[in-house]
DNA sequence: TGGTAACCGAGACGGTACGTCGGGTCTTGAC
DNA sequence: GTCAAGACCCGACGTACCGTCTCGGTTACCA
């Protein structure tokens, strides 16, 4: 027996009400922005009642991350079969797949809700956790086991740490990004990836 | 020509309100941390009216900037005196600079203004402007003269984009700050040099 | 003749239930004040849920007004056996019930639920209906009839209007005591009466 | 020097608003009934911010009471010229201000906001004190100016207490229309008139 | 050296949104 | 079919701040 619950009755809750605020709140984020989000107008437009939020999440931060998860993976049990592309070439897998973030990154409709997110993360260390846990990592197993397998194939050193190589190859994606220090073009991502192989060459 | 002025006279402003601003600012920023800062907290505190606030920033945004820009800079033309040490080994001088910029992060003290500002940036395009211009322009600068050093010496390839050689030693310390995905710690600031090192040697 | 119900089945309803109900009212109601009863707070004492004090009263009025029933009548059908004392002197019979009349509206602990009562019979006729079936007429018949026994004995003249006789007699009492406007001493019990007799001696 | 004030500014108060405040109440009184008036519902109608409302009455009863003393007499420091008609024939005399009171209360007009009034005083003892002491006081004191006078043609009993009086007098009459006990026709004014006078007469 | 224009602290104002309470309805599962 | 429990939509509560707007009082430049 796991326990007695204490949070309200689950099993009541209503997943018409569940999804039609993640709904507003994605589009809301979109129309409006980020800062202008506000939980009545998240319920005004998911035609719920305040309390219905406040009953299930604890703050607005929860609100637009679990509208940003319920986004990026397509079923409740999903991002277990996230898998990339392997040619055998890690240098061309890695252009493909940066080349592909910095595309996304500088997609204006996926702007608005990631910066939302970012925003509330910096402040909010649960929802850091929360971040790291279901969206991060995920996206980071699967191009971690990419990466075993090119330490396999020796493209790159059987010593190096994944998590540091991941750090190098997209952190300065993110940081331009993030402070909008510069464009994010496809000559760009390339560069990451020649700088990052260079560096955990074997 | 002077020009008959629109912005407020400059010349009548009063310095004891403007430092009395930053000051509460930044003790309010430490103390309640940033979600709860309000204008009207900041003013009741500097012992000041409101519209003495929105007449001279356009923003909490900016008001938080100017309290961070006042205490990052000693004087106020200061910023062009900024020097790294130069002992002529790059390694050592890097590694130097890495675990105290990772210090500096990891101390609580600095940690709740540097959030706030970040918070502001994320979502104001022109605040991430003045802060690449007024903050990470100055320091950047003063490293990359570093790097040029490091190049003429044979120590860096001289055809490294300086720029991607500051984000790829840098953006990995700053989004493990930001995302709390790791601890920032001296061997983390000599692992992200010594990648760096390795990857832009000549 | 049976008819087909259309109130819920009285039948089946739980005594048990509506006495924890009408407790739980009493006692919120001595306990926080008539303002602060809510149906939530009389349902979570009374360890019932909402429904069911929606099914059996129409109103949080109505609840009160049959926590103070319930309280006022010993038992369920009683009230016809109310009779005033008869000695033979109106004058000495009429001050003593008017003395403990006076007592009992100065009794703090009468005091919340009769304030309460009325509060919702102003805003509400159907209640203010109730109130004069239910709970004032009782009283006002047995108080009618000692006022025949003394028309009989000469001592009341006989064409007086016994519901006037008794408004003069009570109202200038309720109303102090409800606008607060003076002291309801045994001397203004008194007095009330002395008036009474004096305005309607034959 | 009476005391450095506490509340906010009264100099600064906006008399536009204040107005707009109790002219709303009183509307909405009238349209919607006591119950269902609400405080956001009189600052949305007077273009107000409740704010506003809160900043300068303690309670919607408050508010409630102000809009009604509004009402009632003209000026700001009026009522003091109030005086009843003397005739020489006190019975005349009363009967006309019985009748004029009983049409009062009949009327459907002033049936809601009276009655509102009402429910407020009932469980607020500062309202009831301002009651007594701006609205009913006032009154009062022109009535017993009135009796006075009548007390000195000999037509009511010297020792009267002109108090006791008054309540007699009205308090029936309150009390049939507080509880919807009865018609208060003109012949029952008179009727209270013709008691009282035989009560007190010399 | 007095006028005047912009500053200043203070805080009232019309608003938006907060997070909470409670109203009355509806659903679920136990009895 | 009632009951305890409690989720739901909704409206209102009283509070916190927003950004704008006077209000007197002070300060510094100009005539």
């Amino acid at each position: 027996m796991p326990s007695t619950r204490k949070r309200p009755d689950q099993a009541r809750r209503s997943e018409r009400s569940r999804q039609a605020i993640l709904a507003a709140t994605r589009e809301l984020i979109s129309e409006v922005g980020y800062r202008r989000v506000s939980i009545e107008g998240i319920a005004a437009r998911a035609g719920v009642g305040k309390q219905t939020i406040y009953r299930w999440w604890p703050s607005k931060g929860a609100v637009i991350f679990d509208a940003f998860l319920a986004l990026s993976d397509g079923g409740e049990g999903g991002g277990e079969g996230i898998a990339l592309p392997d040619t055998g070439d890690i240098e061309a897998d890695l252009k493909a797949v940066m080349r592909a973030t910095a595309a996304e990154f500088a997609d204006a409709d996926f702007e608005r809700p990631i910066r939302a997110l970012n925003a509330e993360i910096v402040n909010d260390p649960d929802l850091a956790a929360q971040y790291r846990e279901k969206l991060a990592r995920p996206v980071d197993d699967a191009k971690k086991a990419r990466l075993r397998s090119a330490q396999q194939a020796g493209q790159l050193s059987a010593e190096a740490d994944l998590d540091l190589v991941l750090e190098v190859l997209y952190a300065p994606l993110f940081q331009r990004w993030l402070h909008r220090s510069g464009p994010l073009t496809p000559e760009y991502a390339d560069a990451l990836v020649d700088i990052t192989l260079r560096a955990f060459r074997p």
